[in-house]
DNA sequence: AAACGGACCAACCGCTCACAG
DNA sequence: ACTGTGAGCGGTTGGTCCGTT
């Protein structure tokens, strides 16, 4: 990691921030909002740039962000949306409430991509890597027996040429949904209402990647599409709001939010009401845990539950005992969550 | 127990774009 | 039209963690 040249100029501070420095940002942010990020690091008594501010708080502070590991649904959105967009992680970002560019980004590079190439399918054109192959090759002829091959996986050159086809068919439908996406303005005013009325509240858009992106499942070789990429239409609707609380539309989300504290101050058996009020009262307050990693406001409350997250979890539980019961976790995490959400709500009011 | 290497993640760099003067 | 400044984005890198040898 470099320097910025305006940190240079300046000997300002770099590298990994302080518990200090976290709270001065947080709380000159909380206090006072984003404006000119330049004159934040004067005003909140920081030895850091502005730019160093604004990625500290969008890809750590900011209290709407969600933690944890990427959901299936995240996961397969971030696929249907890579493969659409590319790399625009900020545009991706945008239809992932809750999580960063720097995140999925780091998350794609980390895994995803991985995840791909051992299906046989190139992270870069998210078509099988057979034909990534032949199109580099610019070969017009469908000789497959030079093809290479991803060990463990199904030959998909040695496949009939009706798979073949199959495979064809299932990229050309889902580049041909990315051009329609392309082909609109990323910030087009009328997109992005089209898109928002297909939000749900709960950040997942199956009306949107119903109608956009139906991504083609071949039964008989599996390998040539996103296999991984759940039957929308019997979407669980029900599970996800469970588990996600966010939205990109703050004041949509706030009001969102702010029902799901009051409906579930109610049924909860952990948090009571009276805690989430003290919680949204007590918004000013900011501290770390002993593993100098920000803690949310409402986090004396929860260290048990903050202790559990950090043991192993459930999915690298599922791994050894491929059990799919989570309903422990779904408990705890969509508790966090619903604090989370008090907690951005009080933040927007402020 | 120590060394090593891969995976992950936070943060920096350099660039582009938008906008005000 | 040009220039300077700030914001935002994508690529990259260095540190840390963790599993393996």
């Amino acid at each position: 990691m470099g320097r910025h040249s305006c940190c240079v100029a300046q000997k300002l501070r770099k590298g990994l921030w302080s518990p200090e420095e976290d709270e001065k940002l947080y709380n000159y942010i909380t206090r006072f909002g984003v404006g000119c990020w330049s004159s934040v690091p004067k005003l909140a008594g920081l030895q850091r740039c502005g730019k160093s501010c604004r990625l500290r708080w969008i890809n750590y502070l900011r209290p709407d962000l969600k933690r944890g590991m990427f959901s299936q649904e995240e996961e397969d959105l971030i696929i249907v949306l890579h493969e659409a967009l590319g790399n625009k992680w900020a545009q991706i970002a945008a239809q992932l409430p809750g999580r960063t560019d720097n995140e999925i980004k780091n998350f794609w590079n980390s895994s995803l991509k991985k995840k791909l190439m051992k299906q046989g399918i190139d992270p870069n054109t998210h078509k099988p890597v057979a034909e990534t192959i032949k199109d580099e090759k610019h070969c017009t002829d469908s000789e497959p027996s030079h093809v290479l091959q991803p060990k463990g996986l199904p030959n998909l050159a040695a496949s009939t040429q009706t798979e073949q086809d199959r495979c064809r068919l299932s990229c050309t439908i889902s580049v041909d949904a990315g051009e329609n996406f392309l082909s609109k303005q990323a910030y087009e005013p009328m997109f992005l209402s089209e898109f928002q009325e297909s939000v749900d509240p709960n950040g997942f858009h199956p009306n949107f990647l119903l109608s956009h992106f139906r991504p083609y499942h071949d039964p008989i070789n599996p390998s040539c599409a996103f296999n991984s990429l759940p039957n929308l239409t019997n979407f669980d609707r029900q599970n996800t709001v469970e588990n996600d609380y966010s939205d990109s539309s703050a004041s949509r989300m706030s009001a969102y939010l702010m029902n799901e504290v009051k409906e579930s101050s109610s049924n909860s058996s952990n948090v009571n009401s009276q805690t989430k009020n003290d919680m949204i009262e007590n918004c000013g307050t900011f501290s770390w845990d002993g593993d100098n990693k920000l803690e949310s406001m409402f986090s004396f409350q929860f260290s048990g539950i903050q202790a559990e997250e950090k043991k192993q979890s459930p999915w690298q539980e599922a791994d050894h005992q491929s059990s799919g019961d989570f309903s422990d976790y779904q408990q705890f995490t969509s508790l966090s969550q619903e604090l989370s959400a008090a907690n951005l709500d009080a933040f927007q009011q402020i």
